[in-house]
DNA sequence: AATGAATGAGTCTTCATTCAT
DNA sequence: AATGAATGAAGACTCATTCAT
C-alpha cells in the first residue's frame, strides 16, 4: 500500500477524495465565466475582422479559442449575440471619449483631446474598427446594434455641431457632417494600411480644419 | 407536321417557341449572352450590397433575376466570379475618370472634374461603392481582387501627389494621402446616409483642400 | 471513328448533345415532384409512427427515402411542415367519409356506414393513425394542427349527437361522446394489438350500443 | 477558528451551510435522497406530459426542479432512467388498484368499484395517463417497461374475462377486450378534453356493458 | 450532497455546385 | 440556351453526459 501512495507522489497526483469535495464558490464560477467570455469575444472579433462576421463560422472560433462548439453556446445563445456583444463593448469604449465640459460652450482644446484619444484608440483596437466599418455597409446584420450606433453618432455631431455655431462659423451643421466624414476617411485609410497610412501628419491636417 | 404535334402531345410536352423559331444567328446568341450576364451582373451587386456577399446566396440572384440557377452557371463559373466581375467592372468605370492631359502638369481643373465626375459616380452608382466598402474589409475575398484594387489607388495618388509637389507644397505625398482619405470619408458618409448627407457642401469643402 | 460510335451501339450508349438537349418539360417536373413528395411523406409517417415525431431525425427520413437531405429540403421547408402534411392529408380522409344525407335526420344505417368505413380505413392506415394519438398528448408539436382535427372532431360529435336527439334519448351530448370515446378506445387497442385484438367483434359491440 | 475564516475570505470562497451545520446522520441523509428523487419524478412527469418525453431536455428537468444537472445524475444514471422508474411507479399504482377476493369469482361490484378507483386516480394523475399514453405508441421507448406494461394489462384482462366466464356470456375474451378498450378511449377522451369530456355519465354507461 | 463548466456527437437547415433532360 | 432536381459538405445550434471542484 506504501507504494501505492509513494507512486502518487512522485507523479504529483493526489487522491481524490470525491467524498468531501465541494463545489466551486460562486466567486470561482463568476471568474471562470469572465475570463471565457473575455476569451471568446476576442477571439471572435479578430476573426469577425478578417474574415467577416458571415464567414466566420462558430467552428472557427471555438476552435481558434480552443473551447468546445457547445461551451460557446454555453456563454452566448446565438453567434449574432457575440457580434452584438462586441459592438456594444467598442462603442461604449468610444462613446466614453467624448467629454466636454459644457455643452454650450466646446472649446478647441477638447475637440483636440477628443481626436487625439480616438487615434490612440484606434491604434490599439484595430480590429475592431474595421469590423465595424465593414458591418456599416451590411444593413442586414447591422439593425441590432443600430440604436447605439446611431446614439454615439449623433452625440459626436452634436458636439461638432455646437463648435462651430459657438466659433461663428456659417453652415455650422454641414461643416460637422464633413469633419466627421473627414475622421472616418482617416481612420478607414489608416485601417487599411497601416504601414504606409501618415497618421500622425493626417492628424494634424484634420487638426487645421477645425 | 401533324404527328409530330400528336407526339408531343401523347408525351405530354409543349413545343418550346425557340423550337418552332428559325435557328438564331451566332450574333442573336450573342447579343443574349451578353444581356443576361449584364442582368446577372447587375442583379447580383444589388444583392451583395444590401445582404452582403457571402449572405447572399446563387438561388436569390437566380430568382432575383428571373432565370435558373443552372443558367448562371452556364455564364459564371463559381459564384465567386460574379463577384470578381462586378468588381473588375466597377473598377475600371472609376479609372477611366482619371484623365491627366500631362502627369507632369496636373492642373487644379483637372483635380476638380475628377472629383466631380467621382462624385457623380457616386450617386449613380451606390450599390457598387457600398459593396465595395465592405469588401475592402474582408482581405480574404478581396484578395483576388487586390491588385486591379492597387492599381487604382496608386494611379490617383500618383496624380494627388504630383499635383502637390507641382504646387510647392510641403509634405506632398502626405498631403496626398490625407485627400485621399478625406475624399472615402466623404463617400462612405454619403453612402450611409444618402438623405442626410450634404454631400454638395462637402464637396466644396474638399475642393478648398486643394 | 466508326469503332466509336460501333462501342456506343454494343453498349447501349448514346452520343450525348448537350447542345440540343431541351429542358424536361413543366409536366415531367410536376410529375417527379408528386413521386418525390409522396415518396418523403410516405417513408415519414412509418417512421414518425414508430419512434415518434421528435425522435425521428431528418437524416433518417431521407435515408430511408433513398434520398439526400438537401432534397427533402427542396420539397419541405421545414421538418415540421412534413408532420403538418401528413396530418391534414389524413385528417382529410376521413373527414372524407363522414356523409349522411340529411343533418335533421340521420339514418342509423349510415352511422354504420360510417363505423365500417373507418374501421377498413384504421386497418388500412395503422401508421398513420398510430402517429395521430401520439401526437394528441403532445400539445406543443399539434398546436399548428389542432383546428383541423378540432373540426374533425366536432363535425363527427355534432352527427352523432343529432342521431341521439331523433332517437329520442335522454342525454343525447353525453351518449354521443361516451360513443365517440368508445370508438376511439377500439381504434387504439386494435392499433396496440393489431393480431390480437378482436376487431369484428368490437364493431359488432359498439353498434349494439346505437 | 479565526484562521479559518481568514483562509476562506482570503480564497474568495464563502461558508457552505453545511459546513457549519453538524454532520448529518445516516437518517438524514436518506431522507434527503427520497425527497429529490420524488422531487426529481414529479418534475420530471410533469414536463414529460406536456412537451414530450424526446423533447424534454436534462437542463429543463433540472431547472424546474430548482437543482443542478449535475445533482439529477447523482440520482439517475440516464435521462431514460427517469423516464422508467416514472412509469414503473404509475403502473405499480395501478396494479394496487387491482383486487379481487376469489380470482375464479369475480363480483360485479368488484368491477364496479375497480372501475371507480380508476376514475379517481386518472382524475388524480393525469400527467401520468397523458404520458403513458403517449409513449403507448412509440414502441422505441417503451419497450424496456413492456413487461410490466403487458403484465398490468393482463391482470385486468383476465379478471375481466373470467367474469364474463361465471356470468355465462358467450365471448368472453372478446367482450373483456372490448370492455377494456372502451375504458381506455373513456380516460384517453377524459384526458384530451377534461372540461368538456363527461367523465360521470361516461362511467355510469360503462357499468351498463358490464 | 451539490454545482455548473465543458465536451462531442447529433440535430435541423442552407447552399454552392452538378446533372439529366 | 435553359431548367430545376439532386447532392454533399458545411453551418448554427442542442443536449445527454462527464468532470473538476
Amino acid at each position: 500500500m506504501f507504494l501505492f501512495y509513494y507512486y502518487l507522489y512522485l507523479t504529483g497526483r493526489s487522491v481524490k477524495k470525491y467524498k468531501t469535495m465541494s463545489p466551486r464558490t460562486e466567486a470561482q464560477f463568476e471568474n471562470i465565466r469572465k475570463e471565457k467570455t473575455s476569451l471568446i469575444l476576442q477571439t471572435a472579433l479578430s476573426l469577425f475582422a478578417t474574415h467577416g462576421y458571415a464567414s466566420t463560422s462558430v467552428s472557427m472560433i471555438a476552435r481558434e479559442a480552443g473551447i468546445s462548439k457547445g461551451l460557446l453556446y454555453n456563454y452566448f445563445e446565438k453567434k449574432e449575440d457575440v457580434l452584438i456583444r462586441i459592438i456594444m463593448d467598442g462603442l461604449k469604449q468610444f462613446l466614453g471619449l467624448l467629454q466636454v465640459e459644457d455643452e454650450q460652450n466646446v472649446k478647441k482644446e477638447e475637440i483636440i483631446r477628443f481626436v487625439d484619444e480616438n487615434v490612440v484608440m484606434i491604434k490599439k483596437n484595430m480590429p475592431f474598427y474595421k469590423m465595424y466599418f465593414a458591418l456599416m455597409f451590411q444593413p442586414d446584420v447591422f439593425s441590432t446594434v443600430q440604436d447605439v450606433a446611431l446614439k454615439y453618432f449623433e452625440d459626436v455631431l452634436g458636439v461638432l455641431v455646437n463648435y462651430y455655431i459657438q466659433k461663428g462659423f456659417e453652415d455650422p451643421y454641414e461643416k460637422a457632417r464633413f469633419l466627421f466624414a473627414v475622421f472616418d476617411g482617416v481612420a478607414i485609410h489608416y485601417i487599411s494600411d497601416p504601414e504606409g497610412f501618415p497618421l500622425d501628419k493626417a492628424r494634424d491636417l484634420l487638426i487645421e480644419l477645425l
